[in-house]
DNA sequence: GAAACGATTACT
DNA sequence: GTAATCGTTTCA
C-alpha cells in the first residue's frame, strides 16, 4: 500500500474530491475509509474560506497540493481539509465522513467528530499527506455508487452539488 | 482596537 | 430549535 503522491492532488478540485472516496486516511495506528467529502473552490465559491483572498488562515489553500488544511469551526471543532489544484490555484476538499478500518470505533459522521476521533488538530496545518504519521493511502475504487448532493451547514452557494458520498 | 460571524455538534 | 465557544475577518 502506497500513499497518494503530490501529483494526485494537482488536479481539478471536484475530480480530487470524487477520487478521494474509498481511500484510506491514516494517523498512526488509526485508519478510516473516506466515505464523504465536499469540494470547496476559490474566488467563485462564496462558501469557501479562500473566496475572500489569501489570509494567514487560508494561505495553504493557495499553496502546493496534498497539504492538510485544518481550521477551527465555531470555536469548538477542528475540521480536516485536503488542498487540491497546483501551486497558486485555490481549492480544497473537506473530509466529512469515515468508516472505521482500524483503531477506531463507532460512526465518524461529521468533520468535527472525525478529527476528534483521529486526534487531528492544527498541528497538522500544512502537513504533506503522503508523509507519516498523517497520510492518505491508495485503495481500490469503491464499488458503491457515488451520490452527489448539495453541501451541508453553509448559507452561501448552499445549492451547489459539491458533496460526494458513497 | 472592537465587533460580528461561522465548512458544527449536542442538548432541550 | 438553540446554546456553547473562540479564532479569523471586518470595520472604525
Amino acid at each position: 500500500m502506497i500513499p497518494l503522491p503530490e501529483s494526485f492532488y494537482a488536479r481539478d478540485t471536484v475530480e480530487v474530491a470524487r477520487e478521494l472516496l474509498g481511500k484510506l486516511l491514516v494517523h498512526g495506528h488509526r485508519q478510516g475509509r473516506i466515505v464523504e467529502v465536499e469540494a470547496y473552490l476559490g474566488s467563485d465559491d462564496l462558501a469557501a474560506h479562500a473566496s475572500r483572498g489569501v489570509t494567514p488562515r487560508t494561505r495553504v489553500i493557495f499553496g502546493p497540493p496534498g497539504r492538510a488544511y485544518v481550521y477551527l469551526s465555531y470555536g469548538i471543532h477542528e475540521c480536516l481539509n485536503v488542498v487540491a489544484e497546483r501551486n497558486g490555484i485555490p481549492g480544497c476538499v473537506l473530509i466529512r465522513g469515515l468508516t472505521p478500518v482500524a483503531g477506531l470505533t463507532g460512526k465518524l459522521n461529521g468533520p468535527g467528530k472525525l478529527t476528534k476521533a483521529m486526534d487531528i488538530d492544527r498541528r497538522f496545518y500544512g502537513h504533506p499527506l503522503w508523509q507519516p504519521p498523517l497520510a492518505i493511502y491508495n485503495a481500490p475504487a469503491p464499488s458503491e455508487p457515488i451520490h452527489v448532493t448539495p453541501r451541508i451547514g453553509i448559507s452561501r452557494c448552499a445549492d451547489w452539488p459539491l458533496r460526494f458520498h458513497l
